[in-house]
RNA sequence: GGCCCGGUAGCUCAGUUGGUUAGAGCGCCAGCCUGUCACGCUGGAGGUCGACGGUUCGAGCCCGUUUCGGGUCGCCA
């Protein structure tokens, strides 16, 4: 080491110097930056995590073989001797944070030469992403990335010092476990000792960290990477990492909020200053009724308006039916966007809704006073009137019906049409984050395709008391000890009082149609565990990922994640998934579709 | 699996109605320059217009297929 850098060891790093460190001899290494070469005089901007700072060689002062510094190029790695000096009054860059000092080289060691790199480093070009996440490892040299990972890193300081202060204990669980049918798809791992059998990576590390509740831990956390292997979306990645923690003796939904909010606000009020206040609770109910959707970002109105009463009694056959039938009729007063929505760019939200799943959409709109639609005639003006009460609606404004026999499916739509309606009119302040609470979620989904009644949350999450009594009779009507935190409509974590009675969760399992032979297979382990003394416990994973990609005002989550997958879930850095040799295939007693590997050159 | 958008120099992009030798900025190479900071000036190199096929006298431009990248629906307890 000492050989390669002649002892030149690094005073501090080149974002780092101060008024402190002048008319003193220091060393700096980093990248060159940027070169501004006058012959006998060269400017190099030095580059490393902290910034960069400007160094002068000048060849009258420079005590080194100054070929070395005409042959400079940018991205080379340098190591500089020198004195830092103040620059002179007219000379000062007021545009960086080290602008008014520099380092004035007496010596200069090249400790890596660079080829020309595919693109320019600086904040204002952005690359395509294939080929910034090709060459991400340069990609990252740019500011903009590099602040990514420091927050994120900030992040994570923060959290484990907050778990450390509240006595939690960080444990790390298995990457390799097992498959559970419920939920995504697995990424699964053959195993080489026990042929036609399969590792799954973890989804969450959900059963571990009940277990150990069990063990008697009592309060863990971990910052644990997850995977999915489903399709990608800008803000989710096959693999990301979630803040996991879970406490033991807690048995209302209250304690584990209260613990994640203080650390919530601590985050947000150590990295970017940002007061998040008290987080409003919603139910989940109330937020479907009101948005349209479980993580309702509050930012903006448009709220939902049920009409169905209303409508039950109009004429107009799908709407009367849609009610009859146990749906509903409900409105988004559009305010304001009669004149910035032409007939065109009406009928285009028809076909968004429609995109959505909802079976139309129909408007009133007021150009004037009184409202205008072929709705008109199937309501009564009384009913109208009433319309326009709910909705304040008044001149300029365009009120939005959609209508479907399914509850689920109106609210979808309008929810989507609100979030749709809030990005083309901008209506959404940039710079606030409204966090919140959604508590009250249903232990019980039911999924159209199974034709039977799935976990919501998952089949761990504790019903609330007074619900246990409809666990087999009435699903629908459980409610559960389950709560979701929600970021400017993000679901940004999730988590639950768990069931820790064997009894209950056995029902548990009966209410989701599982026979004893499926639970044991998958579960065995699990319950048997919980027959040897477990607390009442509860607790709560958030996303990592998503949570820098707020806090550092991005919505794309690649951009958070040092080494992201594409869409595809590729890692194009280095080329993965790629072809293994026939004997690695063979050893874990697999066999091909299609051998495929000779493609590969 | 479906739908939408895109691929032109190393990078970011322009390219008219289908018409001569496909352009710009940055970067790169060479030279000049002692206070620049997006340094400047002079000169230069660099292109399978993603690929294949079709239409046409003629295709970067039109059509089809395909590939790669992005967004989205399904999916994501």
């Amino acid at each position: 080491m000492l050989d390669i850098l002649d002892g030149l060891e690094r005073t501090k790093f080149c974002g780092e110097f101060t008024t402190d460190d002048l008319d003193s001899e220091v060393v700096a290494h980093g990248w060159v930056a940027n070169r501004r070469d006058f012959g006998d005089l060269v400017f190099v901007d030095l580059r490393d995590r902290t910034g960069k700072l400007q160094v002068v060689f000048d060849r009258s002062k420079f005590l080194d073989d100054y070929d070395k510094v005409d042959k400079l190029r940018n991205e080379f790695v340098i190591s500089v001797c020198g004195k830092l000096v103040k620059r002179e009054e007219d000379t000062i860059d007021p545009k960086s944070k080290t602008g008014y000092i520099e380092i004035r080289a007496v010596k200069m060691k090249v400790l890596a030469k660079s080829l020309p790199i595919p693109f320019q480093i600086n904040e204002d070009d952005s690359p395509s992403d294939s080929v910034r996440l090709k060459y991400r490892y340069l990609d990252i040299r740019r500011d903009v990335v590099m602040q990514k990972l420091l927050l994120r890193n900030e992040i994570c300081k923060i959290v484990r010092d907050f778990f450390d202060n509240n006595s939690f204990i960080e444990v790390e669980t298995p990457i390799l476990g097992k498959s559970t049918p419920e939920g995504a798809r697995d990424y699964l791992v053959p195993s080489r000792v026990f042929p036609n059998k399969f590792f799954a990576l973890p989804q969450s590390p959900q059963l571990y960290k009940q277990l150990l509740m069990i063990s008697g831990i009592d309060r863990y956390y971990q910052i644990a990477k997850c995977f999915r292997d489903e399709d990608l979306r800008a803000d989710r990645q096959p693999e990301f990492t979630q803040v996991d923690m879970e406490m033991s003796f807690v048995d209302k939904e209250e304690q584990v909020m209260q613990i994640t909010e203080k650390l919530f606000v601590k985050i947000f009020k150590d990295t970017i200053g940002y007061d998040l206040g008290t987080l409003p609770r919603i139910t989940y109910d109330e937020a479907m009724s009101k948005y349209g959707s479980d993580k309702p970002d509050t930012r903006f109105g448009l709220e939902l308006v049920d009409i169905s009463d209303l409508a039950k009694d109009c004429t107009l056959v799908p709407f009367k039916n849609a009610v009859l039938q146990g749906g509903s009729v409900r409105v988004i007063n559009g305010k304001g966007m009669f004149e910035k929505l032409s007939r065109t760019e009406l009928e285009k939200l028809v076909t968004f809704v429609k995109g959505t799943g909802a079976p139309g959409m129909s408007y009133i709109t007021f150009e004037e006073d009184t409202p205008k639609s072929p709705l008109l005639k199937f309501f009564t003006k009384e009913q109208i009137d009433e319309i326009i009460k709910r909705t304040n609606a008044t001149k300029g404004d365009v009120i939005f019906f959609v209508a479907d026999a399914k509850n689920k499916i109106v609210l979808t739509a309008l929810g989507k049409l609100r979030l749709h309606l809030a990005e083309k009119f901008d209506l959404i302040d940039k710079s606030k984050f409204n966090a919140l609470w959604v508590v009250d979620f249903p232990e019980f989904e039911y999924s159209d395709e199974e034709e039977r009644f799935v976990a919501l949350h998952h089949p761990f999450t504790a019903p609330k008391d007074d619900c246990i009594k409809y666990l087999l009779t009435s699903p629908e009507k459980v409610y559960a000890k389950a709560y979701d935190i929600v970021i400017n409509g993000y679901e940004v974590g999730g988590g639950s009082i768990r069931i820790h009675d064997p009894e209950l969760q056995a029902k548990m399992f009966e209410a989701l149609g599982m026979d004893d032979k499926k639970i044991n297979e998958l579960f065995g382990f699990f319950i048997e565990a919980f027959k040897y003394g477990a607390p009442p416990h509860g607790g709560l994973a958030f996303g990592l990922d998503r949570l820098v990609m707020l806090l550092s005002g991005s919505s794309d989550i690649k951009s958070v994640i040092a080494f992201p997958k594409i869409q595809t879930s590729a890692d194009l850095v280095m080329e993965a998934p790629d072809f293994v040799t026939d004997k690695q295939i063979e050893e874990i007693h697999i066999s091909l579709i299609k051998n495929n590997s000779e493609d590969k050159i």
